[in-house]
DNA sequence: GCAAGGTC
C-alpha cells in the first residue's frame, strides 16, 4: 500500500514527516524535498503545497465581465511563481501510484482549500474521494500522532467557503478594477492602471477620510504658561492649554514679579513590565519605530531568517511563547555569542516569559531558534539582532522607573514639572532600542522658595489628527479586521504602486480621492469594512449548512452586475473625472519657463521616469532624475522648484542640478523643525535612529522617527 | 493589466 501525505508548506511536512515516522528518508527532487518511509507493510510519501497551487482565471479571458471562472495552476498565470511547478510535481508524481491519501494541511478555511485543490486538480477526482484529513492545530509530535491516528473526512463546506471567497473577492475586486480602467479608456483613451477591491480599497478610504480631516481642520490658538525657575527649571501651569488671551494677560500680571513656593514633591515608583513577544505586527511596528523600516521590508526578511532556519515562522499573530520551544536550549545556542551572552547570564531562574494577549493557535510568537547565522547583510542583521534582543528581554526582571512630580505655586497659581529616571534598568539593559530616562532630580523640599526668572506665555496651536504612516496604518487594519496579518503590507504597498498614496506621513494624491469619491457613489460598500463583514457573515453560512456556495456566488454576480451596470451608465464622466485627478496627481510644480505644470512623466524607450513641462511639445523644459529619486513637497529656497531626494543614505537637492542647491551628504532631512525651523535629521545613538535637529547643541529638539512632525 | 490569500 502506498501513502501520500500532503501537507501546506516545506516546514511542516518535515514537522510531520518527523513526528510520524522518524525513520523516513528525506530525499530531493531537484530543490524540492519530500520524505519516504517503508515499513509495517506500507510505503508513506510526505509532500508538500507551498501555499496555494492553484488560482482562479476567467474561462473565457476575453469576456467583458468575468464571472466564470476556473482553477489553473498558479505558476501559468504568475511568471513570478515558476518555483510552484515544481512543488505541483512532485505531488503529482507519487500521487499517481498511491492508493492512500491524507489531507494534511493547517486545518483552516484557506489550508482546507489547498490541499482540496491539490487533490482534485493536482491528483485527480479518484484520490479525492480516497483522501482523509488530519485536524491539527499545532505541530507538535503528540498532536500530529493523534491527528494521524483518528483521520476524519474533508469537510466539504469549509472548502466551498474557502472557494467561494475566493470567488468572490475576484468577482468583486477584478470586475470593478476592470470597469474603472474601461472608463478611462472610453473617456480619454489612455490607459492608467486602476484597481478596487475589498480590502485596498476600505484601506484606502481610511487615508482619505483622515485627508479630509486634516484638510478641514481649523487650528485654535491657545497658550501655555511657563514659569523659568532659578536656576535652571522651567515650571508649567496646571491650567494646561488656555484658549482665552485675556485669562493669559491676568495670570501673567498676577504673577509678575513673585517667587514660586514648593508645595509638594512626590517621588512615585513605577514597574515596567518587559515587553511581549513579537508577533508580525509588532514585529512591523518595531522595525519602523527603530529603523524605519517598511513592514513590507519587515516581512521580506523575517521569511528570509525563517527560510534560512534563524529564526521561527513569521507570519503569527502569536504574542505566545510556550515552554515546548524549549527556552534553555534555544537561550544556550545564543550565549555562543558574547553580545548576546552577557545579556542571558543576567536572567533569573525559573525562565518565565512576560507574555501578551494576543493567541495564535497554529505558531508561537517569533522568536530565535538558536542557530547563530554567520553572515547576514546590515539590514538582515537589524531585525535578527531585534528579535533576539527581544526574546531574551521578554525574559527579563522588571525595569523600575522613578517619577517626581513637583508641584508649586506663584501667587496662587499652581505650577508643576516632572522629572524621570530608570531607577532598575532589568530588562532594559538586554533591550537597547528604548530610551532609557535619566532625568536629574532638583534638590528640592516643600515650603522651599525659588526665584522666578520670568513667565512667559507661550502660543501655540491645535493640531489635527496626525497621519498615518506604514506601522500605523497597519495596526489599524489590525484592528478593523481588515486583511490578514500575511497580505496587510503587501496592500499598502500596492496603495502607494497605484500612486493613489505617497510619503512616509502618508498623504493621499488626488487619483486616490478621486477613486473613493467615485467608489463611494457607485459602490459604496466597497468603501468600507462592510463588504469584509458581509463576506465572513456568508462564508460561515456556508459553513454551517445554512445556505450554498453557489447560492452566495448567484447573488454577488447580481450584486456586481447592477454595480457595472451604474458605472457603465456614467462612463465618460467617471472616466474623465479620475484621468484629470490622475494628472493633478503627477504634477510637482511650476515650469520656470512657460508656467504651465511640470509634471512626472515616463520614458518608454529610458524605462525611467524624469519631470518634463506639460506645454510638451511647445516647451522642452526637462529634468532628469535620479533612480529611487522621490519629489518632496518642500520647494527649494533658491529657486522655488520642488526639492528631490535619492541616493542611499537619502540626501537633498533641487530639482534642477543647475540651481546647486543640495544638502549635506549623509544626513537624511526628514523635516522641519518644530521649535526653530531647522531642518531635523534622522541620527543614531545608543537606542538606534531617532530624528534631531540640525541646530544641535543650540536647539535641542528631538523625536523619535515614528512622531517627526509632518512636512512633506 | 484587474483581488486577496496562502507560501518560497
Amino acid at each position: 500500500m502506498h501513502e501520500v501525505i500532503i501537507c501546506e508548506k516545506p516546514k511542516s511536512s518535515e514537522k510531520i514527516a518527523r513526528a510520524l515516522f522518524p525513520d523516513a528518508e528525506r530525499k530531493k527532487h531537484g530543490k524540492v524535498s519530500y520524505w519516504e518511509y517503508e515499513g509495517d507493510g506500507k510505503r508513506v510519501t510526505v509532500v508538500s503545497a507551498v501555499g496555494h497551487l492553484y488560482s482562479l482565471k476567467p474561462e473565457n479571458p476575453r469576456a467583458e465581465h468575468f464571472f466564470d471562472l476556473e482553477w489553473v495552476p498558479i505558476h501559468e498565470i504568475d511568471k513570478k511563481k515558476a518555483y510552484v511547478r515544481d512543488y505541483l510535481n512532485v505531488i503529482k508524481k507519487f500521487a499517481s501510484d498511491a492508493d492512500r491519501y491524507i489531507h494534511a494541511c493547517d486545518y483552516d478555511i484557506e489550508g482546507t482549500l489547498i490541499g482540496f485543490n491539490a487533490l482534485k486538480y493536482g491528483c485527480g477526482d479518484e484520490a479525492l474521494e480516497r483522501a482523509r484529513r488530519m485536524k491539527f492545530s499545532t505541530l507538535t509530535r503528540d498532536e500530529i500522532r493523534e491527528a494521524y491516528e483518528n483521520p476524519i473526512e474533508i469537510d466539504y463546506r469549509q472548502v466551498d467557503s474557502g472557494a467561494a471567497r475566493h470567488i468572490l473577492d475576484f468577482i468583486f475586486g477584478v470586475n470593478i478594477s476592470r470597469s474603472l480602467m474601461k472608463s478611462v479608456k472610453e473617456a480619454t483613451d489612455r490607459f492608467i492602471k486602476l484597481s478596487a477591491g475589498r480590502v485596498q480599497t476600505p484601506t484606502l478610504a481610511i487615508l482619505v477620510e483622515r485627508e479630509k480631516e486634516i484638510r478641514e481642520f481649523e487650528p485654535v490658538p491657545y497658550w501655555i504658561i511657563k514659569a523659568l525657575l532659578e536656576p535652571d527649571l522651567v515650571a508649567e501651569s496646571s491650567r494646561g492649554r488656555i484658549f482665552q488671551k485675556e485669562t493669559v494677560k491676568e495670570i501673567l500680571e498676577k504673577c509678575r514679579g513673585a517667587d514660586a513656593s514648593v508645595k509638594s514633591v512626590r517621588i512615585k515608583e513605577t514597574i515596567r513590565k518587559p515587553p511581549v513577544p513579537f508577533d508580525l505586527g509588532t514585529l512591523q511596528s518595531e522595525a519602523y519605530r527603530a529603523f524605519g523600516f517598511s513592514p513590507k521590508k519587515t516581512q521580506t526578511i523575517a521569511q528570509n531568517l525563517y527560510t534560512e532556519g534563524y529564526t521561527s515562522y513569521p507570519r503569527t499573530s502569536s504574542q505566545k511563547l510556550p515552554e515546548s520551544i524549549g527556552y534553555d536550549k534555544i537561550l544556550g545556542e545564543l550565549s555562543k555569542n558574547s553580545e548576546f551572552k552577557k545579556h542571558i547570564d543576567k536572567l533569573k531562574r525559573p525562565l518565565k516569559p512576560h507574555e501578551g494577549k494576543k493567541e495564535d493557535e497554529a505558531h508561537p510568537a517569533i522568536h530565535p531558534t538558536g542557530v547563530i547565522p554567520t553572515k547576514l547583510s546590515k539590514d538582515d542583521k537589524r531585525i535578527y539582532d531585534l528579535i533576539v534582543h527581544r526574546f531574551i528581554s521578554v525574559f527579563g526582571d522588571d525595569a523600575i522607573l522613578e517619577t517626581m512630580k513637583t508641584e508649586l505655586e506663584i501667587e496662587d497659581e499652581k505650577f508643576t514639572f516632572s522629572r524621570r529616571r530608570v531607577s532598575r534598568r532589568g530588562w532594559m539593559s538586554s533591550y537597547p532600542y528604548t530610551k532609557i530616562e535619566d532625568d536629574v532630580f532638583p534638590d528640592l523640599k516643600e515650603g522651599d522658595i525659588i526665584n522666578v526668572r520670568e513667565i512667559v506665555a507661550e502660543e501655540k496651536k491645535t493640531k489635527p489628527p496626525a497621519r498615518y504612516n506604514e506601522a500605523s496604518l497597519i495596526r489599524e487594519l489590525e484592528k478593523r479586521g481588515l486583511g490578514t496579518k500575511s497580505t496587510r503590507a503587501d496592500i499598502i504597498a500596492k496603495l502607494y504602486d497605484r500612486k493613489y498614496i505617497e510619503g512616509r506621513k502618508i498623504h493621499v494624491s488626488p487619483l486616490g480621492e478621486n477613486l473613493i469619491d467615485t467608489l463611494t457613489k457607485y459602490c459604496e460598500k466597497i468603501t468600507n469594512e462592510e463588504l469584509t463583514r458581509q463576506f465572513e457573515r456568508e462564508l460561515e453560512e456556508i459553513m454551517r449548512g445554512g445556505v450554498t456556495r453557489d447560492r452566495v456566488i448567484e447573488e454577488a454576480i447580481e450584486e456586481v452586475k447592477s454595480i457595472l451596470k451604474d458605472i457603465d451608465r456614467n462612463m465618460k464622466e467617471i472616466g474623465r473625472d479620475l484621468y484629470r485627478a490622475y494628472q493633478d496627481s503627477r504634477v510637482v510644480g511650476e515650469c520656470p519657463e512657460c508656467s504651465k505644470n511640470l509634471v512626472i512623466k515616463y520614458s518608454p524607450k529610458n524605462k525611467s521616469t524624469f519631470v518634463g513641462c506639460s506645454g510638451y511639445p511647445d516647451c522642452r523644459v526637462v529634468y532628469s532624475l535620479p533612480r529611487g529619486a522621490s519629489i518632496l513637497k518642500t520647494p527649494c529656497e533658491k529657486c522655488g522648484l520642488p526639492m528631490i531626494s535619492f541616493g542611499k543614505p537619502r540626501q537633498r537637492a533641487c530639482l534642477n542640478p543647475k540651481c546647486g542647491k543640495k544638502e549635506i551628504k549623509g544626513e537624511e532631512i526628514v523635516g522641519k523643525c518644530p521649535e526653530c525651523g531647522s531642518d531635523l535629521i534622522k541620527r543614531s545613538g545608543r537606542y538606534g535612529e531617532f530624528v534631531g535637529c540640525k541646530g544641535f547643541p543650540k536647539c535641542r529638539f528631538t523625536c523619535s522617527v515614528d512622531d517627526c512632525p509632518d512636512t512633506d
